[in-house]
Parts: structure tokens; C-alpha cells; sequence
DNA sequence: AGTTACGGAATGAACATTCATTCATTGCGT
DNA sequence: ACGCAATGAATGAATGTTCATTCCGTAACT
């Protein structure tokens, strides 16, 4: 082999193109929803023709299980990467707050399209997998919360994300549809807010509860 | 005028098939979506030709916000009929969230509907407008709830609506795609949660807490 | 008989996908 | 070094399909 191999992050031109039409595909699905986009207008935002498009891609519906996965894999990384989930504390939720807020922030079109509902009946396996791969670390988390007293145990610990989720996804949606402007301290406030709702509160514990402003 | 003018709920073939056809929509929509549906098997759910379905509603747009006003002010009916919002309690609360699980649990594809995101951009100025005839009497609640200590009041009013509502659909949304399964003691803890995240716990004040089982 | 409601085939527009062609790059014989 | 096939990427007009909407023959009612 004269070529030194690359392992993982190849960056031929092949590779770009594949993820400007990804990028692309996002922001107009964000904007107009997934039966809502003709995949021309996709074509188009990415600045290739339509025929290129399908080059890279086998259908519509292959293209949305990419940009699923692209932006599921982009979340899973932002919010866990460098995360000590098996310690649960006061801080590392507030921890994962910030990365939540931080990516629903930067990456608005792909917190959006994530939250969509209209794509469920387009995902295959290997996109569904990866629901799991962002979900079961959090389970686990909240199970470990909950065994060392900083968590609540009443709720099953399925519920208490779906409750926590929901709530921020509420929160961002309320915001993107004009019902509400969102200032930092909204944020914090909305944070300690969802901590009342999970965390345990009969007994005293030993978890420090952040530093006092 | 000959007729006896029947003053609201007028009940002649025509309206029974208007609403019959409302009804066959929701159920479709619900299941595949907007922009995911075709005209035709509307019809066909609704037991009528298609042409018949163009007799009552001028497009598929008129149909959905028809779809959508009715669902909607079935919810607020619901919610908030003989209801005294202006003296908020816990018991109010408890008494809000058994409507909204009630309203969830029976008309399902109703409650799913009106989280789509999708229908937004084919509402019409009537339909926005009772978005707000629902939010605006919520909004009061919280407000009052806050002036009377009942509520945190570190959170503006349409924060903490946001926060809850956003918790109930995320929670009955994992219900939906299988993450999650319910039963009435999830149900009343994740109502419990919900309270500690907007109700206020700096002062003592002079609300019952509920009955004790 | 006349009027109105109904249904579903017919219509034309919009769509996802294909394909014949153009264009750029590479490899090779000289 | 140069020209010239050959390869493969890129394109957007063309294709067949699906959709929203219309229209007209038929049935029901008055």
C-alpha cells in the first residue's frame, strides 16, 4: 500500500461532499419538516445537482437516516464525551444542562430536526440503535443516582428522563415558536427547577449543591 | 324565517357528516402525519368519496385547521371548563393534571396531533388565536399562584408553563414510542415531580398538601 | 321534474428518481 | 513533457408516480 492509511476521519473530497449535503439536508428539513422538503431544494442548498445528490445518497430516506445519525451521534458526543456518568452529582447535572443548552444553542436545526416527530417512521434499525446509544448511559446514570440517594427512586428511572427531556424540549419549543425569549438566568432557573422535580429530598446527603453566587 | 333557529349545537345530516369527516382526519393525521396523508384515504376513513369530503371543506389546509380548532378546543373544554383558576391550590394542580391525563388517555390521537409540530405553518389567524385562549387563563393561574405564594415566582409565568407542559408530552411521548409503559402510580409521580418543580418551598403557607392515603 | 348530495374517475401539478450527456481528472504511450 | 483515451463525477431535463383538486354522471330527496 503506497497510501498512508488513514483510520478513521478520511477527508477525500468524496468524503466532504457526502457530509455538505448531510449539513445541507438538515437545515432544510429543520426549516420545512421531512415530507415537507422536495429533495431539490436539498440539492440546491448544498450547491450539487440533484443527480450528484442521489449519488451520494440512495433515496430520500437514506439521506434521512444520515442526517439522523449525524446529528444523534453529534448530540451523544457533546452531551457524554469526557462524562463520569457512573458518579451522578449536583454538579454533573448541571454539567449536563449546560452541554444541553450549549448544543441546543449552536446546533438549533439539529435539536429541532432531533425532537421532530415525522421521522420515526423513516428510521431503520442501525438509526434506532442509536436512540438506545444516547438513552442507556443516561438510564444508568439515573439508576446509580437513585442508589446513592442523590435522585429520587419513586419515579422509574425511564420516567424521570422522559420527564427531565420533555421539560427542556418544552422549554427550547416554547422559545423557537415565539412564546417565550429564553436569558441565561431563565435557563439556570428552568435547570434547578427540573433538579426539584428528580432529585431526592427526604433524606440529608453528602453531594455539595454548588457554589453560592 | 320558517325554521325554530337552532342557536349552537345544530344537528342536521350536514353537520353530522362535517364532523364525521373532522374526526376520520384526526385519526388519519395522527397516525401518518400531515404532510404524510393523502386526501383519499381521509375519505375512505371517513366513509365518503372524496368529492363529498370537497363539499365540506374548501382544501386540505381549511381541513386541517378545522382538524386542528376542533381538537383544540375539545382539550380546552377539558381543561378548563367550570374550573376556578383564579384560586390556585395543589388540589387545582392535581385537579388539572387528572383533566390533562384524562384528555391524553381518551382522545389520544387528539392530544398527539396537537404536539405535531408540523401543523404550524398551515394554521390560520383563527386557530392561533385559541393557542391563546388556552395558554392566557393557564398564564393567569401561574401568575396569581406566584402573587399568592403557592409558586415559585423565580420563574416568569410562561417559563414555568413551558417547563410543565413540556414534562407531561415529553412523559406521555415516551409512552407513545414504546419507552416507556404507564400506569396510575407513574402517572401521580411524575405529577408529584412536576409540583416540586414550580411550587414554592421557601415559606410555609396555608394550602392542604391533598388528601392522605 | 327539479334540485341537491354524492362518489370516484379524470386532471394537472408537484414530486422522487433516472439517465443521457457534459465535464474534469487520471493514466499511459510516445 | 505532451497528447489523448479512458474513467468516473456531475448535471438537470426527462420519466413515471403520487398527490390535491375538479367534474360529471348517478342517486336521493322534495
Amino acid at each position: 500500500m503506497a497510501s498512508p492509511a488513514p483510520v478513521t476521519p478520511v477527508d477525500n473530497k468524496e468524503t466532504r461532499k457526502h457530509e455538505q449535503i448531510i449539513r445541507a439536508a438538515l437545515r432544510v428539513f429543520a426549516e420545512h419538516g421531512l415530507h415537507g422538503t422536495p429533495v431539490p431544494p436539498i440539492a440546491a442548498e448544498a450547491g450539487v445537482g440533484v443527480g450528484t445528490l442521489y449519488r451520494y445518497f440512495d433515496s430520500k430516506e437514506t439521506l434521512i437516516n444520515a442526517v439522523f445519525r449525524d446529528s444523534k451521534s453529534r448530540l451523544k458526543e457533546r452531551l457524554l464525551s469526557d462524562l463520569d456518568l457512573l458518579h451522578p452529582s449536583r454538579s454533573l447535572f448541571d454539567n449536563l444542562w449546560a452541554r444541553l443548552t450549549a448544543f441546543a444553542r449552536e446546533e438549533p436545526d439539529a435539536f429541532h430536526f432531533l425532537e421532530m416527530q415525522d421521522h420515526h417512521s423513516y428510521l431503520d434499525p442501525e438509526s434506532r440503535h442509536q436512540e438506545q446509544a444516547l438513552l442507556i448511559p443516561l438510564g444508568m446514570m439515573v439508576v446509580i443516582g437513585q442508589r446513592t440517594g442523590l435522585l429520587n427512586d419513586i419515579m422509574k428511572p425511564d420516567l424521570a428522563i422522559a420527564l427531565f427531556w420533555g421539560a427542556f424540549v418544552g422549554v427550547f419549543k416554547a422559545e423557537r415558536l415565539g412564546y417565550l425569549t429564553l436569558d441565561d438566568d431563565d435557563l439556570k432557573r428552568a435547570r434547578d427547577a427540573c433538579w426539584l422535580a428528580i432529585a431526592n429530598h427526604n433524606t440529608p446527603h453528602d453531594n455539595n449543591k454548588g457554589p453560592q453566587p
